[in-house]
Formats: structure tokens, sequence, C-alpha cells
RNA sequence: GGCGGUUUAGCUCAGUUGGUUAGAGCAGCGGAAUCAUAAUCCGCGUGUCCGGGGUUCGAGUCCCUGAACCGCCA
């Protein structure tokens, strides 16, 4: 039966950049999500910015910009680190949209018609000269029990707990000033009364049972307290439309984030929004970070129940991530920024890495450096990637035989580990998958040792054994592609070339390839460099933007150094001239290396609907041909198509730079579509 | 302090409802092979399963107790 299944990350925080750490969690659910693809259930990942809170808005303070001037190069950036390391969203939204507000409206009047709302005047400390009032993490000063200097707003590092107002001497962090006590109303939330009904879900099996244990001890052995649910002006958010000056807390528009993304997808797809998230038989998975545990389990859904959504099948809750046994650190350099990583190393290392370490349980996970480059290089480049390569050759000429030889049973045991391999998938035991994939590996490299292909080779009588083991070895390899597509789709889509044939559905774990042509074999995967981690480590110790702020924007003095090299252009062109050049956004669907050429990758480009442009563009030098995948660009779409010798180029990219590795491809911003028209 | 979790080989971890001599990968040692990207194959493990007590014919696994470490406390 196909199940229906929606399935969510966290939402990252607009102020920040994303790294190594956050990636565990978008990889998880990248592969969890591409596997209840390959599956055939109806299946979709649904993400998005949260861009609501104190942090944004004093950061927008701070550089004198409008918060949504930040939320659009935030997004912007997001997407590409995501899409650089593979992970494909079917709509990736915002906080911060109209579609977000409908539904925070809605929820909100559900609370209110329950009964649940209640208002409270509480003391909290304001900034006056940044017109503020300060959240716990913005005010330091001294601890109330123990005297230590410079401790935050709710706790000390002697393990104190207390509320900033009993703070020794506050300080605001955000202007330095000594804030003052002012009263201010908020609303309240009585979760409380939904305790019966959370007791009942956080047993039902949607959570990890050391969750649901540690939800029953920690919070529901005792009355749940009220949730204060607003901010005063200024807030940046969404003003509460029954109480003007208050403002949701991030905290409640953040997970409604996931239902309005939703709302973008269904009204783009012309799906129905109502069968996802009013249909009690949709299969609701968040994946999300043990540090938010409690919104996500108690809040949340008490949330849905109240106004009537469906409720989350399953929260799966991971980890932390430490490197090399420790937390990330910049001056260590591995607080690794997405970005950074992506330029020195292939992201199917992480992706597998990440894999071989995932369970279903909330404990965090450790990437170590020496362990990465062990593990790539065993599993990935010795054992998989091995197979074809010593095989694939054999069978250029030859082809696969037309019947499928006796391999010993190899397939059909490896076609029934399947299913425990798929049970460990779907648990969110990608360790287990892992191992187990590699096991039928290690099997099927024994198996060409012990056939020796390379002696038969010298035997020219004995051309159809060659093929035949060739064929076995070749099977064997495709179908732990079949088993790996989800963890590394692009090792996938070079398989799919490399064998004619199509890699989209578990089931081709149980058929054979028999018959085929095989193309020339190039390297699938390279062994992991150890200098690009080397440079990655050196390039995070130094890169700026870690935590996420960027540099205030002032003004500075461009160099004048790119003129010079290429002086404005004397004649001018009239607006007729100018309309003759149809520049259109597009999207690269493929991309990938003309190997014959120096300079050029060829380009699929999407102008939208059913219409594509084979372009020929001369930026090989500067981009690697898996991070252009899913990126919109300009192109030209009406230039003369010109015949190469690899093929025919129908228009061109649009891009700026000397060359070489000096070329910056032109992206539009947020919002853009492909086949929009540059005016 | 309360609550939740963890502790198995040098490292990273498996050990299903208690059931023979506790396993895998990596690292290490020895050998074979030379198709493949220094890739592959074979062989090599004396581990107080954190300590102590208990239940049981039998405990890494269940119970009690202690220790160390990690997290959470709205």
């Amino acid at each position: 039966m196909t199940r229906k299944i929606l399935v969510t990350s966290a939402l990252p925080y607009a102020n920040g950049h994303i790294h190594i750490g956050h990636l565990v969690e978008y990889l998880q659910t990248d592969i969890w999500v591409r596997f209840q693809k390959l599956r055939g259930n109806d299946c979709i990942y649904i993400c998005a910015d949260d861009t609501h809170g104190t942090a944004l808005m004093i950061r927008a303070q701070k550089e004198g910009v409008k918060e949504t001037d930040i939320l659009e190069k935030m997004h912007a950036a997001h997407i590409e680190d995501f899409t650089g390391f593979g992970i494909r969203f079917d709509n990736y939204g915002s906080t911060n949209t109209s579609e977000n507000r409908v539904f925070c409206n809605e929820i909100w009047a559900a609370i209110r018609k329950a009964g649940l709302v209640d208002e409270k005047e509480i003391e909290q400390l304001y900034d006056v000269q940044a017109k503020t009032f300060l959240a716990d993490r913005f005010v330091k000063g001294t601890c109330p029990k123990c005297g230590k200097k410079d401790q935050y707003g709710d706790n000390c590092e002697c393990g104190a707990h207390y509320s900033p107002t009993e703070l020794v001497d506050p300080i605001s962090a955000i202007s330095g000033t000594v804030p003052e006590l002012r009263k201010a109303k908020h609303l309240f939330v009585n979760v409380d009364a939904e305790h019966a009904f959370l007791e009942k879900w956080v047993s039902s099996g949607a959570l990890q049972p050391e969750v649901a244990n540690y939800l029953l001890g920690q919070f529901l052995n005792e009355p749940l307290h009220p949730w204060d649910i607003s901010r005063p002006a200024p807030y940046f958010g969404f003003e509460i439309p029954d109480s003007p000056g208050n403002y949701w807390y991030v905290w409640f528009d953040a997970p409604i984030g996931y239902i309005g993304s939703t709302k973008q997808w269904t009204d783009r797809t012309g799906h129905d929004f109502n069968s996802w998230w009013r249909n009690t038989s949709t299969e609701i998975h968040h994946f999300i970070g043990k540090d938010i545990t409690y919104f996500h389990t108690l809040f949340w859904p008490a949330m849905l129940k109240i106004a009537g959504f469906t409720l989350p099948k399953k929260v799966h809750i991971h980890g932390f991530l430490t490197v090399n046994g420790e937390k990330m650190s910049k001056s260590k350099g591995t607080f690794v920024l997405a970005s950074t990583y992506l330029k020195h190393l292939d992201p199917s290392y992480l992706r597998y890495f990440y894999a071989s370490k995932l369970s279903s349980r909330v404990d965090d996970i450790d990437l170590n450096f020496e362990e990465i480059e062990a593990k790539i290089n065993a599993d990935l480049v010795g054992n998989v990637v091995n197979l074809a390569s010593r095989t694939a050759k054999f069978a250029l000429h030859t082809g696969l035989s037309e019947y499928y030889p006796d391999d010993n049973g190899l397939f059909d045991e490896a076609a029934a580990a399947g299913d425990e391999i798929a049970e460990a998938y779907e648990n969110g035991e990608f360790g287990k998958a892992m191992r187990l994939i590699m096991e039928c590996g290690n099997r099927a490299n024994k198996f060409i040792e012990d056939a020796a292909p390379w002696t038969i080779k010298l035997d020219t009588t004995r051309k159809d054994d060659l093929r035949d083991i060739c064929t076995i070895g070749l099977n064997l390899f495709r179908q732990i592609v079949v088993y790996l597509s989800p963890v590394l789709p692009k090792l996938k889509t070079q398989v799919e070339e490399l064998l004619n044939c199509k890699i989209d559905d578990w089931n081709l774990s149980k058929e054979k390839l028999l018959g085929g042509k095989v193309n020339p074999y190039k390297h699938l995967m390279t062994r992991v460099p150890k200098e690009g981690i080397a440079r990655m480590i050196e390039e995070s110790k130094s890169s700026e933007d870690f935590a996420g702020t960027s540099r205030p924007a002032e003004t500075t003095t461009d160099t004048d150094e790119p003129l010079k090299a290429e002086p404005l252009t004397e004649t001018k062109v009239s607006i007729d001239d100018f309309t003759k050049v149809d520049l259109r956004i597009a999207r690269i669907v493929e991309a990938s290396e003309v190997k014959e050429a120096k300079k050029l990758l060829r380009l699929k480009l999407s102008l939208g609907g059913d219409k594509f442009l084979n372009v020929f563009a001369g930026i090989k030098a500067a981009y690697d041909p898996a991070t252009l995948i899913g990126r919109l660009v300009v192109c030209v779409a009406n230039l003369e198509p010109r015949q190469m010798k690899f093929g025919l180029s129908e228009g061109m990219v649009v891009a700026a730079g000397p060359g070489g590795e000096e070329i910056y491809l032109i992206s539009p911003d947020t919002g853009a579509k492909p086949g929009m028209r540059l005016h």
C-alpha cells in the first residue's frame, strides 16, 4: 500500500549559515525521504527558514537594514548550501509568509475558542537605549548565588538557575547599558488542559522510548506550566490579531511554518492541502535535534490537536555532532560551514559517513577526520566502487550476458537482505543498513577474487566465462547501488549512465540486468584527499562568518581593477537593441563534464514546463558539476544555436569574471522562477 | 537536587524475547594476489561486557546497589 508521508526537518534560523552540525539532521532526513520515494511512497519533504525573534531584529538594527533584507539573503544562502549537499526539498519556504500568518491565525483562534488563553502581567528587564525587552540570553550580570561576574541571565557556570531579574548589576548585552525593570502584559496558553492527551500521545509510539520516558518523568509527572506565548513590541514577528502590541513568540509560529510551507507546495503543484494536514491516514514525520524536544513533543502536538490538524506519526530525535570528540570549535577549525566543506570535499563523503553513524537513538555522533577517511576509503572506494572498477572494463566490448549465470546464490542472498536493509532504513537505523550493504559488497568482492576474471581474460577460449563473471559482478554492484541510492544520489546517477539503466525503484534490487551495453568506466568516487581536509580546517579557522552574523553593511570602496581590466564599452545601445537579447531565468537540471574539453561543462537548462536548452559553458575550472544541479542561473535563450564537436549548444549562461577559476554565475533573488524574462 | 540516558577489544560500535567457546569494521601483525584509485582475498583477539550483590540450571542481557560520564529542568 502506498503511504502518504509528509516529512520535515527543523527550520534553520535565518540568522546563521548552515554548518556541518546542522547537516546531520538535513542529511538524515533527506536520506529517509529518498528512501521512502524509492519505495514508491507518496512522500514530500517540507522545510523553511525560521525568521522571527529578537536575535534577527537586533542584527537588522545593528546593520541598519530591514529584517527582510537579511531574510532574502539567508534564504538564498541556505538553499545553495542544501542543494550542494544533494538535499532535495519539495518546498523550502519561510515562516515570514502570508500562508504562515493565515495558519497562525487559525490555530490561535482555535486555542482562544477552547478558552485556553490567559493574560498575566510580568516584570522583565527592558533596554531603554535599544528599545526592547531583553530575553534571558541578552542580559549579563553577577550571579546572585555565587557572586561570579559576567554570567548569562538564566544560569551561571556554578550551576545555579535564576531569573534575569535576580541578577546583581545586570547589563544589557545589546547596548551595554543598565536595563530597567518594566511590566508588560503576556499571554499564556494553558497547555495543561491537554495533559491527558499528551500523556497518551507521548506513549503512543510516536517517540523513541528514552524520549517518552524523559517527558513522562520530567514534565508530565506534574501539571504543565502555562506557556508564555507572546512578546511585547518591538518584536520581529506576527502581531497577535486580538491583542495589539503583542507578538507571537517565535516558537509559536516556527512549527506552524511546516504547515505554511506545505501550503505553498500544494498551491504550486495543485495538490489538495487537506489530504496532508487534515487526514489521519497521512503520516507526519518530524526530524529534530534533541535540544528542541519539548517544543515539538508537548506544545506542538497540543496545538495541532486543539486546531484539528493531523498529529505527528513520529518525531525522530537525533543527538548533536561533535568533531574529533569535542564540541565544534572555531579556533580548532572544526566549526565547518557547509559552503566551506563544499569547496574542499565531496558531499558524498559526509552523506555516507553520517549514514554509517546514525541510529534510531538520541546519541550524539562524532565526526572524526581520520575515521571519515578510513570509512570512505574502505567502504565506498575499496568495497563498493571497486566492484565496478574491477569488472566494468572487461565487459566494455561484450556487454552483459543474456542469461544470468550461476553465482552461488549471491544475488538472491543480497536480494533477500533487502528486506532487512529496508527495515533498518525505515526505523532510522542507517548505520545498520550500511553495515548490511557492506556485507553484500564483501561477498561480491570475494566472488570476483575467486573467479579471477583477469586470469580468464588471458584464455581466449573462455570469453563467455569472462562475460558471465562481469555480469555477476556488475549485477551485484548495481544491487548495492540501489540500496545505497538514498545516501549517494550522485553515485546512483553515475551508475545509471555506466550501465544504461534506471535506478528509481527499490524492487530493482530483485531484478537482474541482462544483455545490456556497458559504457566506458569512469572513476565513480575518489579516495578522501588528506589535503582537502587540511585546507577545509584551515579555512574554517579564518572564516569570518562562523556565527552567521554577516559583516555590518558599511560602505566600502570597491577596487577599480575589474574596470581597468575591461573598460566600459563606449558604444551606446538602444532599448530595442537590448530587448533583442532574450534573457531568461533557468534552472540547471543536469550538469556533467565534457571529458574531451578543457573548459566545458554540458548543462541542461530548464525554462519551465517541457522547455529545455542544452548548453556548453566554459566554467569547468570554476564549478563542480554536482554543485550546479538545481541552482538558478540567467541564460541567453535566443542565441543562435552553435554546433560544437560535442553537440549542439543552444544558449549561453551569463557569468562574470576574468575566467579560469574566477567565474561567477549570476543568481536571481529568491522568488524568481525558470522561464521568467529579464527586463 | 530532581529527571532521562550512557558505560562491551587500542578506536567506532553490534549484541534481537536471558541459552554453547561475546561479535563486526578500523588500526596492528603474517601471508596470497596484481583486475582495480596503495584498491582485493586469507589467517591472527587472554575483552575483570564499569564495580558489588541478587534472581536463575544458565546473566553482557532481568532486579537491587554503588561509581563515572553526558543531557534536560519549560
